[in-house]
RNA sequence: GCCGCGGUGGCGGAACUGGUUUACGCGUACGACUCAAAAUCGUAUAGGAGUAAUCCUGUGUGGGUUCGAGUCCCACCCGCGGCACCA
C-alpha cells in the first residue's frame, strides 16, 4: 500500500469500478422501498460546473448513497436543461450550431460530475433538446391547448432591445433583462399565454400536503398573492357603464371621494368628457412612455387627471369624480380603485396634491396629519356607524351583495404565464396557423416538430423568431383542411423542458407516452428535491402547476410532484462576493479535484456551514478537510504497528462507545440536513480514537470498518479504497448502514455540575442515576462549594438527574 | 411598507425539549523535528484582574419570567433574502 494519500490515483479507479459494476442503477418495480432523490439538472453553460452545483449534488449524493445502504431502491438521476439563450448567443458569435455547442458543454459537465464521484444513474440521462424528449414537451402544450389553458393574446410584453426577445415578468425583475441586464421596454406583441392563474388556489392550498422549507412555502404564497375582499360596483352618472373596483377595506366605503382608473382601463375612453379630452389624452400618452417599471417606482409622486365624469357611490348615493392615475395597476383588480384618502397612504398623497376631499370614516387617527390605515370604529357611515372594521367589512359586503351592487371577490397577484419566445434554440410550439381554419394544433402523431437546420440564429428584431425566415419549414399544408398554412414560429421558454423532467427520468426511452404510468406510479412523487432558492417562484411554481394539470388529465399519479423541497445556500467567493469571471474570483472544481481530490471538496462543502445558508469559499477550510482525510488514510496503515495498551479492556470499551456515538450523530445529522455537524462528528471520532489501536483484533477492525461506512457517503473514494485495503471483498456501497446500540452509548459515570444560586461552582463525578439526597450530600461537602455556602441558609435545592444540582441560598 | 430568516471568539460556525457558551475547522502564538523553510506533531487561544488557586464580565440593545436564559416573553437596533403604488 502506498504510504501517501493520493486521491488523484484512488478516485478515478473507483469511479470506473462503480460504473462497470452498475452499483447505482435504479431498479423499476423493485420490492425494496423506493426513494427518489433529485437535484435540479443544470443548464450546461460554457463556464462549466460551479462549486455551488457541487454543494447541492454532494448533499443529495451522500443522502442517496446512505439511503441505498439502508436498503432502499434509490433513483438519483441527472440530465441537461439545455435549451437557452446563452447557447444561442454563443452559437451566433462563433458561427456554430447551438446543438454542437450544447453537445460540447454537456460532455464537459458530465466529465466534471464524474470526477466528483456522484452516484447518478447515468442510464437515465435526459436532455431537453433531444427531439425524443421535447416531443413530450410539445405534447403537453397540445394538451394545454386542448383544455383551453393555452391561448394567444396581444399584450404589452417586456421587450429586451439587446436580446431582441420578449420576457416573462419573472425574467425582467426590476425592469432589467435577466440575461443581459439591459433596461426592458414595453412592446405589444401577440403571445402564447398559459393560464396558470386558474390553478392559483390549488397551488397555495396544496402546499399543506408537502414538506417544503417554510420559507419556500411562504415565497410561493407571497408570489401568488391571494387576497380576499369586495368588488364594488360604481354606476357611472348619465351612462349605462359600471366601474368595478376591488377593495379589501369595504369598511371605508363611506369615505370614498373619487374613483381612479388605470390609464389602460377599457372604459376610460367612453368616460372622458369633451372638455377633459385633451388633458386626459395627453396624460395617457405620457404614462405610456414610462414603462411599467418606472410607473411602479413608489418614490415617484402620484399624478392623475380628472376625466370629467362622475359615478355613484352605491352605499350612500353620493356622486364622486372619476379620475385617471398611473399609480393604479392596470393588470390587478380590474385596474380601478376607490379612493379613500383618509384611510390609505397613497390615496392621501393623491388627494392632498389635487385638493380632493378627505373624509374620515374610521376613528382612531388624526387625518389632518396622515392617513389612518388601521382598523377602528366606524364614524360618518350611516347605519354602519359604530361597528368595528371587521364587522363593517362583512356587513357592507353583505349589504352590497343583497342589493346587487357588489360581491365578495378574491384577487391574485399571479399573472398568466407568457409562454412565447422569439428565438431559435427552444421547443417549437406545435401549432399551425391556417387562413381558413385559424389556429390549428399539430396532430399528435406528427410530433416532434423538430427545429430546422438554419444558417442564421440571429433574432429578426421584428418580434418574430428566426424560424420565420425558413420558408420551407414555415409554409405547410393545414392539417385540418389541407389548404395553405404557416407554422407557429415562436418557441417555448426555457422553463418548458424543466416542468416535467422528473417524470421522464422514470422512463427515459418511452416513445408511446411521456412515461409509462406504472413506472410513474412506482417512483413518484420525488421524495426529496433540492435546488436553488432562485427557482422558488419560477421553476418550482411552474412545474407544480404543469404537474397538477397532468394529474387532472390522468397523466400523473399524484397531485404534487415533490414531497420535500429544500434549497441550498449559495457558495460565494472568498471575498464574499458572487463568483464571477469579471471579479476573477471563480473557483473551478477541476483545479480542486486536481490538487486535493474530489473527496476533500465534497467533505469541505458539507462541513463549511449550514446547508441552507450562503457561505464564502475558503481554501484554508478545504485544506483542513484534506488533512482530516489524510489522517483517516494514515490510520488505516497504522494497523500493522503496535500501540501500547491499545487492547486493554478500558480502551476497547471507550472505542465501542465512541463509534456508537458517532454512528448515532452522523445518521441523525445527515437525515436532518445537518451535514456540517455530521462531518464534525467524524472528525471527533478521529481525534478521540487517536492512540487507540484500530485494526489488530477483529473487534477493532470491525469498529474501523463501521467508521468507513459512515464516512463513505461523504468521501466515497477514500472509504472504498480503505475498505478494500483492510480486507473486504465487495464494495463498501453494498454494505449495510450500521445501527448504533443505545446500551453502548450510556456512560457509567456522569459529571454533575454544582451550582450555587445558578452559578457554576463545582463539579462531581458520580455513578449514573444517583438519588437527589446523595447528590446533595456530595455537593455540600465539595471543597469549592463549601466556600460559597458556609454560613448561609439553604433555601432550596434543585436537582436534575445526571445533570446538575443547584443550591439556592 | 409587508413576509421570511438571522445577530455567539480574530474568522466559518457548535450548543438536544431552558441546565458548564464557544464543539469541529480555520487563523494566530509558542514549542518539537530541520542547517533552514515547508509539511507534520504538541501546547495555548472570549475579554479583564491576579505569581497562582481563583474571581469578575461576556451570545446586537433595554426590560421581564425563572433557582438558572444564546434558548421563553415584551420593546427596540442592525444585517440578509423575497415581495412591493396589488387597493
Amino acid at each position: 500500500m502506498n504510504m501517501e494519500y493520493k486521491p488523484q490515483e484512488i478516485e478515478p479507479k473507483w469511479q470506473k469500478y462503480w460504473q462497470d459494476h452498475k452499483l447505482f442503477k435504479a431498479d423499476d418495480f423493485s420490492k425494496k422501498p423506493k426513494k427518489y432523490f433529485m437535484v435540479e439538472f443544470p443548464y450546461p453553460s460554457g463556464a462549466g460546473l460551479h462549486v455551488g452545483h457541487a454543494r447541492s449534488y454532494t448533499a443529495l449524493d451522500a443522502s442517496a448513497r446512505k439511503s441505498r445502504m439502508e436498503g432502499n431502491n434509490v433513483l438519483f438521476p441527472m440530465g441537461w436543461d439545455a435549451f437557452g439563450l446563452p447557447t444561442e448567443n454563443y452559437a451566433i458569435k462563433n458561427g456554430i450550431h447551438p446543438a454542437q455547442a450544447t453537445e460540447k458543454n454537456i460532455a464537459n459537465f458530465k466529465r466534471q460530475m464524474k470526477s466528483l464521484g456522484f452516484s447518478f444513474d447515468w442510464s437515465r440521462e435526459i436532455n431537453t433538446t433531444d427531439p425524443k424528449y421535447f416531443k413530450w414537451t410539445q405534447w403537453i402544450f397540445l394538451k394545454l391547448f386542448e383544455k383551453g389553458l393555452a391561448y394567444q393574446a396581444e399584450i404589452p410584453v417586456n421587450w429586451c432591445p439587446s436580446c431582441k426577445i420578449g420576457l416573462a415578468n419573472e425574467e425582467a425583475v426590476g425592469g432589467k433583462c435577466e440575461r443581459c441586464g439591459v433596461q426592458v421596454e414595453q412592446k405589444n406583441l401577440k403571445q402564447w399565454m398559459i393560464k396558470i392563474t386558474e390553478y392559483a388556489d390549488r397551488l397555495i392550498d396544496d402546499l399543506d400536503k408537502v414538506d417544503f422549507l417554510d420559507k419556500i412555502k411562504a415565497q410561493q404564497i407571497n408570489w401568488i398573492g391571494r387576497s380576499s375582499g369586495t368588488e364594488v360596483y360604481f354606476k357611472v352618472k348619465d351612462s349605462p357603464e359600471v366601474i368595478k373596483v376591488f377593495t379589501t377595506r369595504a369598511d371605508t366605503l363611506f369615505g370614498v371621494t373619487a374613483v381612479v382608473l388605470a390609464p389602460e382601463h377599457p372604459l376610460l375612453a367612453s368616460l372622458v368628457t369633451k372638455k377633459q379630452k385633451d388633458s386626459v389624452d395627453q396624460y395617457i400618452r405620457e404614462a405610456k412612455k414610462k414603462n411599467e417599471f418606472e410607473r411602479e417606482n413608489i418614490e415617484k409622486e402620484k399624478t392623475g387627471v380628472f376625466t370629467g365624469s362622475f359615478c355613484i357611490n352605491p352605499i350612500n348615493g353620493n356622486l364622486v369624480p372619476v379620475w385617471v392615475g398611473d399609480y393604479v395597476v392596470s393588470s390587478y383588480g380590474g385596474g380601478a380603485v376607490m379612493m379613500v384618502p383618509a384611510h390609505d397612504y397613497r390615496d392621501y398623497d393623491f388627494a392632498k396634491k389635487y385638493e380632493l376631499n378627505i373624509k374620515e370614516v374610521v376613528s382612531g387617527g388624526d387625518i389632518s396629519k396622515e392617513a389612518f390605515v388601521d382598523y377602528g370604529k366606524l364614524v360618518n357611515s350611516g347605519d354602519f356607524t359604530g361597528l368595528n372594521s371587521e364587522e363593517a367589512i362583512k356587513g357592507i359586503t353583505a349589504w352590497l351583495g343583497k342589493n346587487k351592487l357588489g360581491s365578495e371577490a378574491i384577487k391574485y397577484r399571479l399573472r398568466d404565464w407568457v409562454f412565447s419566445r422569439q428565438h431559435y434554440w427552444g421547443e417549437p410550439i406545435p401549432i399551425v396557423h391556417c387562413e381558413k381554419c385559424g389556429t390549428v394544433p399539430v396532430p399528435e402523431k406528427e410530433l416532434p416538430i423538430e427545429l430546422p437546420y438554419i444558417e442564421k440564429y440571429q433574432p429578426t428584431g421584428t418580434g418574430e423568431s428566426p424560424l420565420a425566415a425558413i420558408s420551407d419549414w414555415v409554409n405547410i399544408k393545414c392539417p385540418k383542411c389541407g389548404g395553405p398554412a404557416k407554422r407557429e414560429t415562436d418557441t417555448m421558454p426555457n422553463w418548458a423542458g424543466s416542468n416535467w423532467y422528473f417524470m421522464r427520468y422514470c422512463d427515459p426511452e418511452n416513445n408511446k407516452a411521456l412515461a409509462d404510468p406504472k413506472k410513474l406510479e412506482y417512483w413518484l412523487p420525488v421524495d426529496w428535491y433540492n435546488g436553488g432558492m432562485e427557482h422558488t417562484t419560477l421553476h418550482l411554481l411552474y412545474s407544480r402547476f404543469i404537474y397538477k394539470f397532468l394529474y387532472d388529465i390522468g397523466a400523473s399519479p399524484t397531485s404534487e410532484p415533490y414531497q420535500k423541497r429544500t434549497s441550498h445556500g449559495m457558495v460565494l467567493a472568498e471575498d464574499n462576493r458572487k463568483m464571477s469571471k469579471s471579479f476573477g474570483n471563480v473557483i473551478n472544481p477541476d483545479d480542486i479535484v486536481r490538487d486535493y481530490g474530489a473527496d476533500a471538496l465534497r467533505v469541505y462543502e458539507m462541513f463549511i456551514g449550514p446547508f441552507d445558508q450562503a457561505i464564502a469559499w475558503s481554501t484554508n477550510g478545504l485544506k483542513g478537510c484534506y488533512r482530516f482525510l489524510e489522517k483517516v488514510y494514515a490510520r488505516a496503515k497504522e494497523g500493522e504497528e503496535s500501540v501500547p495498551d491499545a487492547e486493554s479492556d478500558e480502551n476497547k470499551k471507550k472505542l465501542n462507545r465512541l463509534i456508537n456515538k458517532t454512528i448515532k450523530r452522523v445518521s441523525q445529522d445527515a437525515d436532518n440536513l445537518k451535514f456540517n455537524t455530521a462531518i464534525s462528528a467524524l472528525m471527533i471520532f478521529m481525534n478521540e480514537s487517536s492512540g487507540l489501536h484500530l485494526q489488530k483484533s477483529e473487534e477493532e477492525k470491525e469498529i474501523f470498518s463501521k467508521f468507513l461506512v459512515i464516512l463513505s457517503p461523504f468521501a466515497p473514494h477514500l472509504a472504498e479504497e480503505l475498505w478494500r485495503e483492510i480486507g473486504h471483498k465487495d464494495s463498501i456501497f453494498e454494505e449495510k448502514w450500521p445501527q448504533y446500540d443505545p446500551e453502548m452509548i450510556k456512560e457509567e459515570r456522569v459529571k454533575i455540575m454544582i451550582q450555587v444560586n445558578g452559578r457554576v461552582r463545582g463539579e462531581i463525578e458520580v455513578e449514573e442515576n444517583i438519588p437527589k439526597e446523595k447528590a446533595e450530600e456530595l455537593a455540600i461537602s465539595d471543597e469549592k462549594v463549601k466556600n460559597w455556602i458556609v454560613g448561609k441558609d439553604i433555601k432550596k435545592v434543585i436537582f436534575i438527574p445526571n445533570k446538575l444540582i443547584n443550591i439556592v441560598i
